[in-house]
DNA sequence: CGAGGCCTTGACCGCGGTCAATGCCCGTGG
DNA sequence: CCACGGGCATTGACCGCGGTCAAGGCCTCG
């Protein structure tokens, strides 16, 4: 690869850099590594107790889970993204695969080894905390912007939230995701 | 009252001893208090930015928001349960009102006394994760059980998974709890 | 006893789902 | 290079779930 791991995780970590110290990017380091996947690997699988986590560093990526035969796409994410299993962080099974849309580079981070870290180093707590209490706000949001919203609203705000959903992501994907039919998408979209 | 109110906290506390030391309960202890609110009290309104979340200890509440004039509720809340702003406690106005469905006893939490306490005590950091990481987890079990799922499927997991709501929550509010009508509710509870 | 909440029941109808046919785009092989 | 096939999106016909509107029953409380 033309890019140095070593770039992309130092990348990383000067996000963070004012909550993050030299101490707790030391403690870190040796369970976060670069990694390349091609279009449609599946980083978490259903049923599965993944002991990993992930930031999107280049790419898209999608969660689904299967209902009556078919599948339902929970959320997408791209670059700058954390991806990953909630349940699987609180050691119980992923109720969904995470699958890559595109060709992608990302961040793991080993969980098993970071976890025991939280209790001596109180940055890494805290980082850890904040992006728990992110993702719970979005799910607020979420819920929020979905409880009650007819088709044409929930796809309304979509596009005008999320638009580059609609330039990443077949509109299959999109359909179960807003929680309509693919046919339903199709004629609001036609307006 | 006759209960007295140090009684109420230290059985609060009892119930994380193993995760909260002496050392942790007495940084908490000066701001957390034992309160008693009669029914229709309001702990945190709309569009306010409260510095508190409570432990319901004794009684019921419900948290809802306006949706053209309407009153849509949000969650409710019993005996041993959290109850509070997520967006508060990030420093953003709440989306919703938090009112008492019935006479409670609760005990308050000085958010902005304990975040200070979080960097340098990581037990209380642990302790409030939990809290968060334990919402977070409900949030999503709500979505993926509600997503896609007919009137009569989530009124039916609702009645197997939370009774209690139908016998202390008047059918009015668990209708837009479950985002169908008054009307529909009642025809559903008809069979 | 009357008033107002709260729940139920009936009539009607529109949103959005299913099924099926058709169109479009792209990759692969003859 | 074109032909064919498969994946994805669109369009049309039909219909059922669940919403709205309106009336009626049944509590509780003053």
């Amino acid at each position: 690869m033309l890019v140095d791991s070593a770039d992309i995780m130092d990348a990383f970590f000067e996000r963070y850099r004012p909550k993050l110290t030299e101490t707790a990017i030391g403690l870190l380091t040796p369970n976060v590594k670069v990694l390349h996947y091609p279009k449609k690997h599946e980083l978490i699988k259903t049923n599965q107790t993944s002991g990993y986590a992930y930031l999107l560093v280049k790419g898209a990526a999608r969660s689904y889970y299967l209902h009556n035969g078919t599948e339902i796409n929970s959320w997408f994410a791209f670059e700058n993204e954390m991806v990953g299993s909630l349940r699987n962080y609180n050691n119980l099974p992923s109720r969904e695969t995470i699958e890559l849309l595109e060709d992608s580079t990302l961040l793991s981070f080993n969980v098993n080894g970071i976890k025991p870290l939280m209790a001596e180093n109180i940055e890494i707590s805290n980082f850890i905390n904040q992006v728990i209490g992110e993702y719970c706000l979005y799910l607020e949001d979420k819920l929020f912007y979905t409880h009650l919203r007819s088709a044409r609203e929930r796809y309304t705000a979509l596009l005008a939230q999320e638009p580059n959903v609609f330039k990443r992501v077949p509109l299959t994907y999109i359909a179960s995701f807003l929680g309509i039919s693919r046919e339903t998408l199709s004629r609001l979209r036609a307006k």
